[in-house]
DNA sequence: GATTTTTGTAAAATATACTTGACATTATTC
DNA sequence: GAATAATGTCAAGTATATTTTACAAAAATC
């Protein structure tokens, strides 16, 4: 399952995936990969993710 | 740093390590590392952890 | 206080998150 | 509509999350 609400808060702060993945320390794979959903991320780097959103982990990642 | 949150709330439900380990599908150790806070989970067991615990992801491991 | 349960911890092995590089496709911008 | 930026995706490699086995220490139970 796609994550919609990252990609609206990244879309909100008008940042690229290479924007977002260079303020997160990670790839721009990493990134894509995590909106695409097949993924499943560390607990820091999704906390490093709503960090540069202005977001919490319930609003990113909590179901 | 410890997440001392996540062991009040293991407290609260009267579980072992041993215990939400096996309900949140791993290894006893691994629980232990992450109440001993040098780890660094994937999204999905923290949010397995939660839902053992009743608690949000913001609860536990929001900062 | 002996027994059992719980927890801390460590080393080696395995699974998987993440990177790098690269190319194709889709959207933007001129 | 050509040029550029943004995204999807794949394969091979590296880093690290997690497991397994094991033993010792601490806490709880009798």
């Amino acid at each position: 399952m796609k994550n919609l609400r990252l990609k609206a808060a990244r879309a909100g702060k008008d940042l690229s995936q290479d924007q977002l993945a260079t303020l997160c320390g990670v790839s721009r794979q990493t990134i894509s990969a995590i909106e695409k959903g097949d993924y499943n991320p560390t607990i820091n780097l999704c906390i490093a993710i709503c960090k540069a959103l202005d977001k919490t982990l319930d609003e990113l990642f909590w179901e």
